[in-house]
RNA sequence: UGUCCUAUGGUGUAAUGGUAACACAGCAGAUUUUGAUUCUGCUUUUCUAGGUUCGAAUCCUAGUAGGACAACCA
């Protein structure tokens, strides 16, 4: 039997619907506007949406929510919907806001005729004074009370075009004085002669979120309408609407978006990063974009996984990045092929070991899987190791290369430290060791035990590749809480680049898609700069590092 | 001096009137040819005050704290 997991507040209700009979069948939708690419927090919303209809064999749908022409544009669509998809989602139909306009035109109509709507002379400032305050109630615009006919007029010379930008609004009648700012007679359709990327210019007039969303809804049949918290107050809007004009109910849910430590969710603010250049793209891997985290090597899976282990209620929260980087390593660890990698090489000379003489060496690929494949690696009397792998003066505690002592080189043999060549500049160029030829990996006979296991490259036989080595975006942990500019709290050391590193030849066939674990130093994925003539990796996450953390101490 | 939403370890999420639990993080230890992985153990929790009840994290009332709402954005 299945271990029986404890159900959100949202599956709740569509338990309770089911059990009751008021739905047969769920539907749900995915509402992004195409202003932007999508991020963490849609992911959440994405799993969600998409989750509930697979668990309660439902329909989801993707429904872009177009109605403001001046932000949005095709690419952004695209973009979408390779987002969605990459994550694992397929939708039932790929719909549009925009397809609606006609039907959204004569709901206004409707409105019109019931006495319900007018159209508003009033400045946009003027309406903005109308409002009153959250503890003040508003006062009547002049035009509150023209005829329907007069209304109905010049709505249509609205949607004729005879009127500037800003020069009229449709508003909904509804009550200047209400505690909810929102039913204070809210603008429904405003002017705007520009050019929308779906319907071209065969409209001048568009309609707002809260005369199009619930409408939408509706028209398809939604009958979970589920969106974030800031959305609570629109509720009341939404459903005056659908009861008003009369059509199907759908109903509106809210829960609480994803905030995580050291990022930002803002669609606003990360275009901002974007045009100023303080990353190199919506794709950047610094960003909290899914394209960004797909191009730094995360995987659909760890995301999902993520989201399923947030969970889902209605309290503000901020989720510590730590646990998608936890997400991330628990599905890398299982898929990524191991390689070595030397990041800042020192030279080794293995005295004892013939000149000349070269041996092929294996080492597994996969680790994790007894059954896992192997891989070839070249080994020769002159290697590379990490300068970090040897101390002249070794501190407490510290178990890899230092004078007399000795090291495993992995998949590879024992070597002693004999003796340390300095340059005129007192830095260390080199070490001579000597290795235990008994002690090859395989088939050790050696009898000797050592704790330290380090990677290496051949120094014959090594290939450069570039590493991009990322950091959290801000050094800020809540950067909700803060109130000067965001800019300000960029991480200046969020990309590190090293230009130069000494790869195993393997690494030469790394293809696009594939996930490594370089030993010891982290999980990476070829970037997209990559081309045949420069390999350049990206770094998806370091690994844990204990020793780091006994280091500081 | 309004309306609405929310309050459980450091961070999240459960417990649906009946022994407060799980994950991440943190700390210790075991294993390890990655100081990784894996495994074991530990630290830490119901906002406050009343009330209902045999029994309250859960229900009620009041308070407190945090968040949302005054775009011709979504």
């Amino acid at each position: 039997m299945a271990e029986e997991k404890s159900l959100n507040f949202i599956e709740e209700i569509i338990e309770n619907d089911l059990k009751s009979g008021k739905h047969t069948h769920i539907a749900t939708r995915f509402p992004p506007e195409p202003n932007g690419y999508l991020h963490l927090g849609h992911a959440k919303s994405i799993c969600l949406n998409f989750g509930l209809a697979l668990k309660y064999g439902g329909k989801t749908n993707l429904r872009f929510d177009d109605t403001n022409p001046v932000t949005e544009e095709t690419e952004y669509v695209e973009g979408i919907k390779g987002d969605v998809k990459w994550l694992g989602f397929q939708w039932a139909e790929e719909l549009y806001a925009s397809d609606y306009f006609p039907q959204l035109f004569e709901f206004a109509v409707t409105l019109i005729k019931k006495g319900l709507a007018y159209v508003d002379d009033s400045t946009s400032e003027e309406i903005a004074a109308q409002k009153g305050t959250p503890t003040q109630p508003g006062i009547n615009s002049p035009f509150r009370n023209r005829s329907v006919e007069e209304n109905l007029a010049l709505f249509n010379d609205m949607k004729a075009g005879k009127y500037p930008d800003g020069s009229k609004v449709l508003r909904a009648k509804i009550d200047m004085a209400h505690t909810n700012m929102l039913m204070r007679d809210p603008v429904l359709y405003r002017i705007k002669h520009a050019h929308h990327h779906r319907t071209g210019d065969t409209w001048c007039i568009y309609p707002m979120y809260d005369f199009a969303h619930g409408q939408s809804d509706s028209i398809e049949k939604i009958t979970h309408s589920i969106c974030t918290l800031e959305f609570v107050p629109h509720r009341e809007l939404y459903n005056w609407c659908i009861d008003n004009l009369e059509i199907y109910p759908s109903r509106q849910y809210e829960f609480a978006r994803l905030n995580m430590t050291y990022t930002m969710m803002s669609k606003r603010k990360l275009l901002q990063l974007v045009n100023e250049k303080h990353v190199s793209g919506w794709d950047d891997p610094r960003m909290p974009t899914l394209c960004g985290v797909r191009r730094r090597g995360y995987t659909p899976e760890a995301i999902r996984e993520f989201c399923d282990r947030i969970g889902v209620a209605k309290r503000d929260n901020l989720i510590d990045i730590s646990l998608l980087e936890f997400c991330v390593r628990e599905h890398l660890n299982k898929i990524a092929a191991r390689r070595m990698v030397v990041f800042d090489p020192l030279k080794v000379v293995i005295t004892n070991y013939p000149e000349g003489k070269t041996e092929t060496l294996t080492s597994e690929n996969y680790p994790e899987d007894p059954n896992g494949s192997l891989r070839e690696m070249p080994f020769g009397r002159e290697i590379y190791i990490e300068r970090e792998d040897f101390m002249e003066v070794p501190i407490k505690k510290y178990f890899r290369l230092a004078p007399g002592q000795m090291v495993r080189l992995k998949s590879a043999y024992i070597i002693k430290c004999d003796e340390i060549i300095k340059d005129t500049h007192g830095k260390i160029s080199e070490l001579r060791c000597s290795y235990i030829p008994e002690s090859r990996s395989g088939n050790d006979t050696s009898g000797i035990h050592v704790k330290g296991v380090i990677h290496w490259v051949s120094a014959a036989a090594f290939i450069p590749i570039e590493v991009r080595l990322y950091d959290r975006l801000f050094n800020v942990e809540d950067m909700g809480a803060v109130d000067d500019d965001f800019r300000n709290h960029l991480n200046p050391e969020s990309l590190k680049v090293l230009p130069t590193v000494y790869a195993e030849p393997e690494l030469a066939h790394a293809k696009p898609g594939e996930h490594f674990q370089f030993l010891r130093m982290g999980y990476f994925c070829l970037d997209t700069d990559a081309t045949t003539g420069k390999l350049i990796f990206n770094r998806t996450s370091t690994l844990r590092d204990m020793w780091a953390k006994e280091v500081k101490k």
